[in-house]
DNA sequence: TTATTTACATACGGTGCCGTATGGAACACG
DNA sequence: CGTGTTCCATACGGCACCGTATGTAAATAA
């Protein structure tokens, strides 16, 4: 994971940030304490980074991709419908519990860091925004045009967000989220 | 909100803690930045508590109290059913925006702050527990006896706790997870 | 009134992190 | 073989917070 005999970049001090996150949260996102995780020194950080803001916009775009876009991206080979929402529920409930796909663990801490900085406020707000969009385009395809489809996709995503909140296992969730999809695709 | 001629309590250092980590989350429960915004010193805080673990300590039980006893019995009233699991919801979704009802606007950066510090994870899992039981028995006394009454109870509170993640507002946030009651009720 | 106890404020040394300035090793290139 | 560029370590002053020690005004008790 750390490169001793390379060079290090951007990106390993990006991955770098999401650890601490991961393991202590926004207020872990400090220049030395990461430093001395990556055997160097702030000395480095100074060089690949204008300053620590410059790191948190970093971590933010390199999250919004992985977040969001490239876990669309694996799922376009699976067809759409409630196929492809299965798939995606056992592609976010392992891959929060990985010990990390690129920040994707670090999930609840940079939900919560979103609270008080408002520029991650806003890059969660994104990354919601497209996932619901994406539950509710697979609703949609598997049971057809429903006005409350929004409303499902809602309260889908919400229900995977508590249950990634709470600390069951990645199975249980897996298998709750699913017969939650079960009932929301249930007609009236 | 704060007492001035009066002398504070620990109490008051509590809800002060409280504000200060629904502010800044849980990097923000620091001594002599909370006694100013009470304008005090630390010194009252080294006369009140040992330590800032005494203090978090006492957060922990004043929200264990708050979180679930006191909610639990303001909802005593209500007839058991459906009808009391609705005004859960309204008294969840509303209370969580309220500026300050003893630390339950906090939870979000509680249940962060659970993540990297065992004896809040302890406090949060008893609370959901606790939590998830009630509405389980509500759930019971709605529609009868189910083998899928703790999995209901289960998917109804990940929602309630991703609404309470996402930033919507509480009228959309009741209406949604109301829908996801009458939705779960509904039989196979 | 005097003596305690209460409930702080102030002062102190210590530590950890910040951001900058500077020095230097390892390659790249002429 | 020198010279530049890259990438980093070290050194520095400064600040914010920590926990303790001590001073002290106000209430209370004797």
């Amino acid at each position: 994971m750390v490169k001793r005999t390379q060079h290090l970049t951007r990106e390993d001090w990006i991955l770098a940030g999401f650890r601490a996150l991961t393991i202590g949260g926004a207020g872990a996102l400090r220049v030395e304490p990461v430093a001395r995780a990556l055997s160097a020194t702030k000395g480095s950080f100074y060089w690949h980074f204008a300053d620590p803001s410059d790191w948190r916009t970093g971590m933010l775009a390199y999250w919004e991709d992985v977040a969001f876009h490239k876990i669309v991206a694996d799922l376009q080979p699976t067809p759409p419908g409630l196929s492809r929402l299965q798939a995606l529920v056992r592609m976010a409930t392992t891959l929060g519990h990985d010990p990390l796909h690129g920040g994707v663990a670090a999930e609840p801490a940079l939900r919560d860091w979103a609270r008080y900085a408002p520029d991650v406020a806003m890059a969660v707000r994104r990354v919601d925004a497209g996932r619901v969009a994406f539950v509710a385009d697979c609703l949609q395809a598997a049971i057809g045009s429903d006005q409350d489809i929004s409303l499902k996709a809602r309260q889908f995503y919400a229900a995977y967000l508590g249950f990634q909140a709470m600390h069951g296992t990645p199975e249980d969730n897996a298998t709750a989220l699913l017969d939650l999809t079960v009932c929301l695709c249930r007609p009236k």
